[in-house]
DNA sequence: GTGGTCTAGACCACA
DNA sequence: GTGGTCTAGACCACT
């Protein structure tokens, strides 16, 4: 993890959403402090304004809060982050089906290759 | 384009795809000169070699022509793009489901969110 | 096996068309243990790179197999080595031809040449 | 021309070889003079006293004539460069045989496969 | 100019 | 150890 960031989103927007996959996958667990602004700031290479700037966004979705003088913690209410699971679902569906029409992919491509994908059981992750 | 590259897959594999996706997007045509080995090499910042192997794996797929002393070309073959983009369909929804796996997502959402995706018409390519 | 490449092919092939030949006189035989790139390119007084070229170039053709971190092996799957005794035959018979053509003769003094020699029994070998 | 010499027959034999491949590719015409042994010795790198040998063996089949203080000439006999051309054809045809039995091929494999080439067309020196 | 080959030498991943 | 990748730099062949 020691990239830097590449898509024309704003910087603090894609660090935004890495921090929610970090979340997702369980990198990050309810209650977790997240690195200080600065020593993210060097983890990702960015400048800790915009670490700051990332970590007011998620507040502002109540996905972290902010404690003065002790740090930034992944909040541990499942409502919110339920929220944000299915939110993030619908961000990266998509950008998937954008990118897919960008390469001329039609709906209908899309969604029997999928459907064939999951039933061929490459995937084998039937649940979780 | 000035970016370089990322994941851990080698970079001539990298450079290989991202062509391929050129040729999708139509922003290589068939019959289309590519950036000889020395221009690729300095666009994107990678030994001409490095190029060069990408260029020698895509002719080894008949994505490609070289012709010595005159440059490298996007074959005019259909058959061979077709195939192409139907293996690069392949690859993109694998992972794209490898991604979402990892983020906690079944099958059954993935699936489900697709769908509710594209009847919401928010993607509006159903054809191309 | 001291010896160095001499024809105008690249050394990369030379040594692919020899080690076909290794494998069709029997010197190497299916499932064996090709020598590692550092080692055949001491033996053969090439840069290791160069054998690799080799190797992988016979790995396309599905006659060697390569195993991280264990070697270069001869395939064992015996369509492959079939195809490839019927290709190597085809390529003997074509640079024979070509060089009795630069020689000056004919195509009919080639093949009742050939003929008389077989059957005049100097070859002794009808069958195998 | 300023290879070595590879396989496990004498220097001078194969030197003579050459030089009568030579002769029959045109590059030596009747009466032709042929390089002075110091000069050929430079030239294929190989010891004077080994070329006077090859020439004392070529004088011996008439196929060469050396004039004291002039040098050695390709004989201007039109009945001995002939016997000589069927001899090569003899010796060449004679290691074609050897070489692919060693590779395992059979005297019919050897014999159809060398009669398919010459009917496909491939070689188009019917006449010389 | 173009691509093609080769070398020397470095570093990585797998076992 | 093994193969795999990448670089820098050289030289060749084609046009």
């Amino acid at each position: 993890m020691t990239d830097t960031f590449h898509s024309s989103q704003p910087i603090y927007t894609q660090l935004a959403e890495r921090i929610k996959r970090q979340i997702l996958r369980g990198e990050l667990k309810p209650g977790d402090k997240l690195p200080s602004v600065r020593e993210m700031g060097i983890q990702v290479s960015v400048n800790p304004n915009t670490v700051q700037r990332t970590y007011r966004e998620l507040e502002g979705m109540g996905i972290v809060e902010t404690r003065r003088g002790q740090g930034t913690f992944v909040t541990e209410e499942q409502e919110v982050l339920q929220q944000m699971r299915e939110e993030l679902k619908q961000e990266e569906i998509s950008q998937f089906v954008k990118g897919m029409h960008e390469m001329g992919y039609s709906d209908q491509e899309i969604e029997v290759g999928l459907q064939a994908f999951l039933l061929s059981g490459k995937g084998t992750n039937n649940n979780d």
